[in-house]
DNA sequence: TGTGTAATGTTATAATATAACATATTCTGG
DNA sequence: CCAGAATATGTTATATTATAACATTACACA
């Protein structure tokens, strides 16, 4: 991503941040920062390192405190399946998201189908089940590496 | 569950690997038991525990790797947003499977929704992608749980 | 019965995440 | 502005989850 996006989507993030009365400190800000540069998902130890640079001697709980205030705020999201967290792409409404992510490359691409989103919470609903938290990842190929390997697997 | 049904599970797991040609030994063979025996999901680490009965001085490797063998086989899920693993209730057939999973008893319900099976790979085809695993955990509260704290939440 | 493959044993360590408590910063009401 | 509360960060240690690497044993089957 561009210098010019990537400030489009912090100042977003400052925006909402505002408006809901909690406080996208420098290091919050520099984590989301990093997670939005990369354009793909990052440990959290990945990020750790990636610290390094910004701050003197950052460690885990640093980086963990910062990895939890941005996933209550909606700005990022964390990839159970591949231990790792990925910038949101939406983060204007609140919302739990679906996550294609691709064993061979490691992009991720997140969408939000309302068909999804519908069935999941009609298959809660029929178990009386309330649901908190939805974790949909779906672990495969992308379009791109498919093709690379001549349009199998 | 009672000493019979866990007994009817493992027969049936025994005949699938028969059929396949492959070996349930009995480290395999007494961790589906333990976990079909415990009815919730349980860590790598309970399984090590509950494995001193049986086994001498068993060591991780033990039962990651019968964990492993237990899931290629469609034995049993891993549950990655808490890093758990289930016995599975259908074996019959390969399947991914959806899991209602509750935070307040740790009860999981195993379903197998059409719609979300059908719906899910609508998404990814959309986008190009091929489904090699789907994670599908819902995190919440399941009736029981909801009914005893008087119907909220 | 030998020989290759699969399974297990064993030791060490990697990778992910949190506890606990000290310090510093910011916010709010007086 | 100040005191006290609430929030955020620093720091050290440790818990939890998972795998690497290599030795040994068991099994399959020609």
């Amino acid at each position: 991503m561009n210098e010019q996006a990537i400030q489009r989507v912090m100042a977003r993030a400052e925006t909402l941040c505002r408006e809901r009365g909690v406080r996208l400190t420098p290091q919050r800000s520099r984590v989301l920062q990093l997670l939005i540069a990369a354009e793909k998902p990052l440990s959290a130890y990945d990020l750790l390192e990636r610290l390094r640079g910004s701050v003197k001697n950052p460690a885990p709980p640093t980086v963990y405190r910062a990895l939890d205030f941005l996933m209550e705020q909606g700005l990022i999201h964390k990839l159970e399946s591949i231990h790792a967290y990925v910038g949101c792409t939406h983060p204007e409404h609140p919302h739990a998201g679906q996550f294609l992510i691709c064993a061979e490359c490691g992009e991720v691409a997140e969408v939000e189908d309302p068909r999804v989103t519908e069935s999941l919470q009609a298959a809660g609903q029929a178990q009386g089940f309330r649901t908190h938290r939805p974790v949909v990842e779906l672990l495969g190929t992308c379009a791109d590496c498919r093709h690379a390997k001549n349009r199998s697997d």
